[in-house]
DNA sequence: CACTACTTCGATAATGGTTGTCAATCCAGC
DNA sequence: GCTGGATTGACAACCATTATCGAAGTAGTG
């Protein structure tokens, strides 16, 4: 938790930038195999490091598919969710004040302390509907 | 999809009933050892099987650990969510139609079809905390 | 009961995303 | 240029879950 020191180096910044410039969510494996076509000379495993750190950071969403992967996507600071497309992994960024009141008052309420909660909304898009 | 012929078998039967004595969540692992210990003979394989075949009847609830695991719990009928504690496993079934119209919009509004959400609050419950 | 067509079981091997290992490498400050 | 700690990357290890497949159970029928 104490933020030990962090270097910024040319793989940490090249998973990042991959990140900025795409508004998908995007799993390791995926960044990694990008970044590698891109010509930039990474690590699957770095890849990982640099996402858990900037997931440590609030610097990135996760969430977990069905399937057990975990996909990853830059996001802009503030709390939020997602509203994913199945098929093609856009998503939404949308907020729910009423739904945040909704958790704290239900965990309040059961004396839950320390709480935090997910929401992800999966469906299908317009597009891919089709 | 079209519901094949399903058989009550004694194996079945001991994961139901597992799951019906326990108000928490538990691994699909937990659960397995358990039958064992408790004399079941059972094997690995069909515990998984189980579960997923009641998951698809919508028998348990299915939530998906940080840690990629999956946990079960029988759960009474009916769409709701949980407020589960972290330390303990504990869980409480909650619901929050607001939840659910708020999602249905949200989602109508960007054109979304085939929509489902998950919504699961993690906390420290009362008796956790001290 | 015998026969048959299925479903189900279980031991084990495979899968696959993720994490650990550890020597080599990089970087910052002296 | 040296030195020490952070970082990297190739690869092995993990581990929950899934697939495989021969064996065994179970209606249903005559």
């Amino acid at each position: 938790m104490t933020q030990t020191t962090r270097r910024p180096t040319r793989q940490r910044r090249a998973v990042a930038e991959a990140l900025a410039t795409s508004p998908e969510f995007h799993s390791a494996q995926q960044l990694h195999a990008h970044l590698q076509r891109e010509g930039t000379k990474i690590g699957l495993a770095t890849v990982y490091r640099a996402l858990q750190a900037m997931s440590d950071d609030g610097d990135v969403d996760v969430v977990r598919t069905d399937d057990g992967e975990s996909l990853y996507r830059s996001c802009s600071t503030g709390h939020h969710h997602h509203l994913v497309c199945r098929g093609c992994g856009r998503a939404v960024e949308i907020e729910g004040p009423a739904v945040e009141r909704w958790a704290t008052r239900v965990s309040d309420e059961h004396g839950f302390v320390d709480v935090e909660h997910t929401v992800e909304i999966f469906g299908t898009c317009q597009d891919c509907a089709d």
